[in-house]
DNA sequence: GCTTTTACCATGCACTCGCATGAGAAAGTG
DNA sequence: CACTTTCTCATGCGAGTGCATGGTAAAAGC
């Protein structure tokens, strides 16, 4: 398109708000949401204040961006645990263990999440992220566990959309709960299989 | 003790605190936990800055009065649900869905409750404060579980404290989705009694 | 009425905040 | 080279922050 006149300095503006959005994570996993500021964050990136403010207009956009980031990155990570060959139900339970705090990363991820989960409810924006988040979640709960029914692993009787959602919140509550310290990943795991043995088929 | 000295102007310290901790809480459910501020909460409970300051020394100090205050008023709402004469089951029923946001009053209690979740995971007092109303009311949960199953309405089979871990985990849970608006109140309610049914003896 | 203690207030301080601005370095084209 | 466009930076501004301070009104015992 643009081809005929000067093509200045280029750099990868996806790579730039990246390193932004992941400044913005450590700072609310350290820190906490209250320390998120633009002069912080862009100490953090290890960037000047006006390079922060060249790829992000304004603080909100810059913890939206930080919020879409992480949903992707989760996404990601429930993306690579589905594409494991494995059985429905194990597939289904592995699943829900990587959406919960059992390890240094998850628990990462957890932190910030919950800290946006927070933020969302303040903020129109941030909420809409957040809710499509859910539903894409949600939905593929559901679909694990039809596959899951369909494998004659799960009661045929279940409804999948609603033990999909208890599922779900289930695993946001637990989550909570763990990252003030109140269960020990031992617990969360055989509360998941406790609950999930009810479901089977047989 | 000490009384052949001065005994000067008295006020009730209770009720000048609760008029600060509702200062905060109505300020986190407006605005969020960003915009608490000590100036803003002395406004918002129509005080001077300096008064607040004497019953406050400092910020956290205050967000941690505000936490302990909405932790006394949750458990007093369902304290005040188990007092009502109804079967085993129903109390167990309506005590979760006391805790869950059905209306503006339990919206608000949610909303505030959802701000300090995230904010003790940075704060090791306020974690203090929640891993104690953790430990409360999942026992009290237990301790419906359990007399339910005595009056054979649950299934004897059940690991009472284990059921109750999940369903204040899904109530947790249900919480953070329905205050960033993916849940309305009949789907919540509709969820809970998908759940309880298969909890059901006989 | 003086004193003592409690309760409260106004103000100041050093600092940080989000955001705007204007200058200029970097990089590629002609 | 000049030139254009992209990118980066330093700095300033007004507002707001938590907290400390010194002073003062109010109430009760003597």
């Amino acid at each position: 398109m643009r081809k005929w006149w000067a093509v200045p300095k280029i750099v990868d503006h996806d790579d730039r708000r990246r390193h932004i959005a992941e400044a913005v994570h450590r700072i609310i996993h350290d820190r906490g949401m209250e320390s998120v500021s633009l002069r912080e964050v862009a100490a953090e990136a290890g960037m000047s204040m006006g390079a922060v403010q060249y790829y992000v207009t304004t603080k909100n956009q810059m913890l939206l961006l930080a919020l879409e980031h992480i949903g992707m990155w989760i996404g990601n990570r429930v993306a690579a645990v589905a594409a494991r060959r494995s059985t429905p139900l194990d597939l289904l339970r592995d699943t829900v263990l990587e959406l919960l705090p059992l390890d240094d990363e998850r628990g990462y991820l957890n932190r910030v999440g919950l800290a946006f989960q927070a933020s969302s409810v303040v903020d129109d924006h941030q909420a809409v992220a957040m809710r499509m988040g859910y539903s894409h979640l949600l939905s593929f709960f559901a679909e694990q566990i039809r596959a899951a029914q369909a494998a004659g692993q799960l009661a045929a009787h279940l409804d999948a959309a609603k033990e999909a959602s208890i599922l779900y919140a289930f695993a946001q509550g637990i989550v909570n709960a763990t990252l003030v310290g109140h269960y020990t990943p031992n617990e969360v795991a055989a509360l998941l299989d406790y609950h999930l043995a009810r479901l089977r088929a047989g």
